[in-house]
RNA sequence: UCCCCGGUAGCUCAGCAGGUAGAGCGGGUGGCUGUUAACCACUUGGUCGGCGGUUCGAGUCCGUCCCGGGGAGCCA
């Protein structure tokens, strides 16, 4: 059997094509069946006289999207989309569709979502996935390139990461209340104490009422841990991981980029190094831009969009105020009331892609900041061990892929960067 | 949770100043020997989101609830 992306390769062999109907016209006794079946598009001509009686008559049965084996001759034609076409020579359905719901036009966000599962047949969510597969290698391949060990943290958790109270609950057993995962974080700073660097990949679930273009209940999350590794170190290892992610997009996704009608030219803009910025510089743009922020707030979305939109490359804003980070994160030497911290924005307003930090190393600072963030020593007394032997100086970041993805394609809204999004409110398909 | 917008045919929408419901697409039938989201003709298709109110009369005005979309906070 054949794929369409294959054809250049048989013009003038005779093959077999299976898939979906994509398209069907009909010009008196010329009959256009355009195929798709997850590689491509690829026309089939059906020409009266020229094939069995029955397999030209069975055209007349189809529907969009019945599934359908159909053989015939591979011939360059310019009037054909991609440029071959096939003379077809028998078909044969295998399941006649019933009439299908999503049309090629417009329709409505509510109504696609309601029709995920069928929706991600359509070119554009097959670009998008391809995409998003590529990336998800990508990063793989990066890590492991650099003697990363992939560790694979728990998804049921006895206690929350950071903290807070948004987080998905479950019975365990007779055992109490277990939550998913927010970030596999804490387990991964164990197992960099064992294997030096280690990264984890998979899906986090965060049960916030949020609802906005950047946000998923359950989204996946690419996760570095290095021992020894400084706020410097992971500043340019996440500098090279979005260099590298953008580079094999650019150089493999090529057509998907075009199907989703992406522009190419800001992501090949995409180049060490990154502007670095400290909390305390971006104060002073902001101010200068009209949206003044006082010292200890965190910035907000708008404020990110600001700042992202001044440059044509990812910025990395560092040295967040302490009060508004995460208990685990070191405080900066030269200024305690500041974070060894880094959060990454996307160019376009994609808004922050990556955040990471240096972790504090020292138990008794460690303590300290359990109790400021109100939090019980207790669940956290297998984290506190990794002070107790042999703690090193340590750091690591997490990166969102739907937000990499949604960037990367060029997407309004992440929901379309993963398969089956989890929205608040829509749980469906 | 808060603010804004919306809910009319399978889909996308129109429906003015209250007066018994429309288009395009899709589906169906027929026509056409190179179509490109083909084209032409005919045809099918509705508890106007639910409940209540005002009115002789409500898709239209008012109240309320439900659902969806956009944004905010928080985050990746």
């Amino acid at each position: 059997m054949t794929s369409i992306a294959q054809l250049a390769a048989h013009v003038g062999e005779e093959v077999v094509l299976r898939g979906w109907v994509y398209h069907l016209r009909s010009s008196g006794k010329v009959r256009f069946l355009v195929l798709r079946d997850g590689t491509g598009l690829a026309q089939a001509v059906l020409v009266k006289g020229q094939m069995p009686e029955a397999d030209f008559a069975a055209f007349e049965e189809l529907t969009l999207e019945s599934s359908l084996e159909v053989a015939g001759r591979v011939k360059a034609d310019a009037r054909a989309p991609g440029g071959y076409e096939l003379e077809a020579t028998g078909l044969h359905p295998l399941h006649i569709a019933e009439p299908f719901p999503i049309q090629p036009k417009e329709h409505g966000v509510g109504f696609l979502l309601d029709h995920r599962h069928l929706w991600l047949r359509s070119p554009r969510q097959q670009a998008i996935l391809r995409l998003r597969d590529e990336v998800s290698r990508a990063c793989r391949d990066f890590f492991h390139e650099r003697g990363f060990v992939l560790v694979d943290t728990p998804i049921l958790t006895p206690t929350a990461c950071e903290g807070t109270t948004t987080l998905f609950a479950t019975q365990y057993l007779d055992r109490g209340t277990a939550y998913l995962s927010q970030s596999g974080q804490l387990y991964l700073e164990a197992a960099a104490m064992a294997l030096g660097r280690v990264y984890c990949f998979g899906p986090t679930f965060r049960a916030e009422k949020s609802k906005t273009r950047r946000h998923l209940m359950e989204f996946w999350m690419v996760e570095a841990e290095a021992a020894f590794f400084t706020l410097e170190d992971i500043l340019e290892l996440a500098e090279d991981l979005v260099v590298y992610l953008v580079s094999r997009v650019l150089a493999a996704r090529h057509r998907e980029l075009e199907v989703l009608e992406r522009d190419p030219a800001p992501l090949a803009a995409v180049a060490k190094p990154f502007p670095r910025l400290r909390y305390t510089e971006v104060l002073t743009r902001l101010a200068a831009a009209g949206a003044e922020l006082p010292f200890g707030e965190d910035l907000g979305g708008d404020e990110e969009t600001l700042i992202s939109r001044m440059f044509d490359r990812p910025v990395m804003i560092t040295h967040y105020p302490l009060s508004c980070k995460a208990f685990y994160m070191e405080a900066d030497a030269a200024d305690p009331r500041l974070a060894l911290c880094v959060d990454m924005l996307a160019p376009e307003g994609y808004g922050e892609i990556i955040g990471g930090s240096q972790r504090v190393a020292d138990l008794e600072v460690l303590k300290q900041r359990l109790r400021e963030h109100n939090l019980p020593e207790e669940p956290f007394a297998w984290y506190l061990d990794l002070r107790r032997y042999g703690s090193v100086p340590h750091a690591g970041f997490g990166m969102g892929l739907e937000r990499v993805v949604a960037w990367l394609c060029g997407l309004r809204h992440v929901r379309e960067a993963i398969p089956f999004p989890r929205l608040l409110d829509r749980l469906y398909p």
